[in-house]
DNA sequence: TATTTATGATAGTATTACTATCTTATAAAA
DNA sequence: TTTTATAAGATAGTAATACTATCATAAATA
């Protein structure tokens, strides 16, 4: 029922250049046609990720994105049903890349403290694109999703949405954090509200640092190193047994 | 610069019925017409307030307000720019309104851990309409903030929005929370970002419990009194003096 | 070589998001 | 009382949005 999503990881082991494929299993629900089997589909992705990230996803249309690109409306739908399930496949995308760069960077960690802490680094952090990678920039992908990523659910279909399984990979990082926060405290009592709590004030509290400070203390320094701090006090102190 | 939105509370104190009159500025640029200043206006914020909640904002239009109310599209153009600012509006209205609840049900208490804990409940919880009072069903439109609220701000204009203080009433409850935060703890180092917190969380856990249970550790139940709980487990455990 | 498949080109429709104008009812000012 | 603002209803119209349908062509595959 799933296809796969290749993502190049390079690594250099002992003076051997190394490139991984990680495998991104996208819900095929989400699309008409696999925009990752072509190019037209691939500069779907590319094209849209920067249009949403320019002008915002109210304003951004299947006809700006063809223009953009050098196709027509036609050649889009035959991709994607609408705007509302593009917008849910790159917010998908992106939590199955950050649910992986998580598992990668604290594969080797043993201690949950430890491993927590990279966590909120690796939500909070701005992520610098792989330009050798792919079609999708993920600097900006990371920025789309702070502004638009809860309209992704927000809305009236979320029940049918969810039926569909199309958040499955926010559900599934939000039980891999709340797994880490029940081997920090195994008696804490809301893992998932902790989890949940952690990916969305990691975006909402940079938002509102760049566009609201007045709702932060970071307003002065706009440093996402500030986000961290907060959300590291935040959550220790609740799992901190007494 | 500012004018009254009139909102009325019954109160019966030695056998005396009264009634007082609170006033909610709300911020005349985000109308061109005052909508409380006439029955039309009236109808408009009740009845988007019943067709936003019933169908969500995406879906919304002014031409089937128009039909619900029985009037034409030009005549809600003629109090509403478009459907983005009648949503700042209602979320405007709210956030005051809100503010006065928590002012209101906390005048009389010194405590501040109290107070707080007051706060949290006032957010967490469901209001109950005042079927007297006014046009405006706050049942309702707690409802519509939790799943649309973030919607006003989550846009690309949000600084043309912040500079024309749309978003006031919603800082200044924040700054209300902060406050008493530092009054818990004075040394806390996040008191706007806990109150912002407080306040996303309040409504997100409570979208999520009803919508993506799985994010939360409050889906069996589904009340809200648990996420007051996490709340105030969250709240406190952060403001502890150590 | 035949045939499937993806794309391009073009057209068309219903709905959305407005703007404009003209008329009538009403209420306030002269 | 007459004049005159003002609000609202009625109607029309336009550009953009959100699609769907059809036909031709080029490339890949059988």
């Amino acid at each position: 029922m799933f296809f796969v999503h290749l993502y190049f990881i390079k690594l250099t082991v002992n003076q051997v250049y190394m490139k991984l494929q990680l495998q991104i299993k996208m819900n095929e629900a989400l699309f008409l046609r696999n925009p990752e089997s072509s190019e037209l589909g691939k500069n779907i992705l590319k094209h849209s990720i920067q249009l949403i990230h320019k002008s915002g996803f109210e304003t951004f249309t299947f006809k700006k994105l063809a223009e953009d690109i050098g196709t027509t409306e036609a050649g889009i739908y035959r991709y994607f049903e609408n705007k509302h399930k593009l917008l849910v496949y790159l917010t998908a995308w992106y939590w199955g890349w950050l649910e992986f760069q998580i598992s990668f960077h604290t594969n080797n960690i043993n201690d949950p403290i430890v491993k927590l802490k990279k966590v909120i680094k690796l939500l909070a952090s701005a992520v610098a694109d792989d330009e050798q990678t792919s079609y999708i920039n993920e600097s900006l992908l990371h920025q789309i999703i702070i502004t638009e990523g809860s309209k992704a659910y927000l809305t009236k279909q979320v029940g049918e949405d969810n039926k569909q399984q199309f958040f499955k990979p926010y559900k599934d990082l939000c039980a891999v954090i709340g797994n880490i926060i029940l081997e920090c405290n195994p008696k804490y009592k809301y893992p998932k509200s902790l989890g949940s709590t952690i990916i969305e004030m990691a975006h909402f509290q940079n938002f509102f640092m760049n566009n609201l400070p007045s709702l932060t203390d970071f307003g002065k320094t706009k440093k996402e190193a500030e986000i961290v701090f907060f959300l590291n006090d935040l959550v220790f102190s609740s799992l901190k047994k007494s």
